[in-house]
DNA sequence: AAAACATATGAATAGGTATTCATATAAGGA
DNA sequence: TCCTTATATGAATACCTATTCATATGTTTT
């Protein structure tokens, strides 16, 4: 194990790890992938598509208690992928960048090649 | 929370509703993101983007144990993001598919644009 | 002001998962 | 055949996280 120089020429070894970005940019960029690796998050992402959405709306569409949706859409919004705005009792909720949706386009066409 | 129709038309949730993806294809979504919701694996995808690398490279060029990076590749490999291939004792990791860089790449688009 | 409604949130719990450790498998060299 | 090297893997542990429950906040209505 502490010889690999044997099966990589040391010097593309080298190449390839100056090429890897830095642990905070790695980190981020797991980071930004775990907020669409988890089925709610993605469900919740999907109904705005269409159309802003008020919390209860989105719990009812997808069956779910409005507490669990809140703090989905917490950790969402904290991420800004989404946004919000209120009206009186109720808040709707939205997509703040066109970048959720291709983002997510992307993955579905990623499934479909299989 | 049981009477959403007064903030949103009745039609507007149907159609939202219907353009939602089965509950199946949504999870297949989630999980394909959680491959790349991971720091390590996706230091691994970004170091076989340049070449083929074998186990103990990887490990090595990050500072992690070969068990580690072990288990990893193999979550990798099942998901077939990654194909190997044996060379004696060794055994070089690769990526199986182009489409793993474009949906890093994107990915990294996003976070650029904050 | 009180009641009802929409949403947010903290704490607790349950389920998932990345790493470690020990060990197994597999190939090559002495 | 025995030893070394490269990789794989099962079990255990520690950490993270999604949901639930109870409750708080903020707004409208009566």
């Amino acid at each position: 194990m502490e010889n690999c120089e044997k099966h990589s020429h040391e010097e593309l070894l080298r190449r390839v790890k100056n090429e890897l970005p830095t642990d905070e940019v790695l980190c981020d960029l797991a980071d930004l992938f775990r907020l669409f690796a988890d089925t709610t998050r993605v469900k919740i992402l999907y109904l705005l598509f269409e159309s802003e959405l008020c919390v209860c709306a989105i719990a009812e569409l997808l069956g779910m208690t409005q507490s669990a949706i809140s703090h989905q859409l917490r950790i969402l919004k904290d991420a800004n992928l989404v946004a919000n705005r209120r009206d009186g009792k109720t808040i709707y909720y939205f997509l703040a960048d066109d970048h959720v949706r291709s983002m997510i386009l992307q993955g579905f066409e990623h499934l479909l090649e299989d």
